[in-house]
DNA sequence: TGCCTTGTATTATTCGAGTAATACAAGCTA
DNA sequence: TAGCTTGTATTACTCGAATAATACAAGGCA
């Protein structure tokens, strides 16, 4: 997995889970893989995966079973209604920031019908 | 001015003064604050600022009048084509993250009428 | 001329993200 | 029971972003 050097990794893995839950990549209910193994996956320590589950789990998206395993929140509407959240909450920043640039209604339109 | 902890604070101020630059607060030609003006103004190191105008002048947005100061690239239509670049670019990463959370053409559609 | 402002550069230091290497507890399973 | 996997926690270390404190060169200006 590759990183951006002008954030943290953990910061990007948790928007990297994020992405995979909501798509749908990891199921409700679904084990995720555990720390050791997704550090491994990510190249990374096991300490900076476990700090990602743990924000994650703060937010409700995953719970722990120890000994099982982490696994993803099982309340499907729970699930959708924090992907409407974030869809919501990244467009309007979006919104935002394009405003600073001087996009108007028009030039957004026109923006988002390219290619 | 305020920083968010998960991303490099000169990363952070490239992009707003991008911003500024695009959205026509910093009009072609005009002298940009002088790097300790600016990072007083932010609450930063000058070195910090210095990185960040380094950047932008690589990127031809801005350039140098030693001992003048900083000023913005006078040339009206690099300076279009250069915000031209970055909305495409900001807009295709942008619904590439969507896509990611299963958003389709249709939702995104319904996403960008919101509020 | 002499001061001020400007950019540029350097050195040492601080601070926090991330790493490395363990160790421990608890439960599943053969 | 014994071993494996799981999460959790701790300590020491590395590395780079950012700071702090200067110093220097060059041009504008009074």
């Amino acid at each position: 997995m590759e990183f951006k050097s002008n954030e943290t990794i953990a910061s990007q893995i948790v928007t990297y889970m994020k992405k995979e839950i909501f798509g749908g990549r990891y199921q409700a209910g679904q084990k995720i893989p555990p720390i050791r193994e997704f550090a491994a996956f990510c190249s990374v320590n096991p300490n900076t995966v476990a700090k990602v589950y743990a924000i994650l789990e703060t937010e409700g998206l995953i719970y722990t079973d120890s000994t099982l395993g982490k696994f993803v929140n099982p309340n499907k509407e729970f699930l959708k209604k924090k992907r409407r959240e974030y869809l919501q909450s990244e467009m309007a920043a979006f919104k935002e920031e394009l405003k600073k640039c001087g996009v108007d209604e028009e030039e957004f339109l026109c923006l988002t019908k390219q290619e």
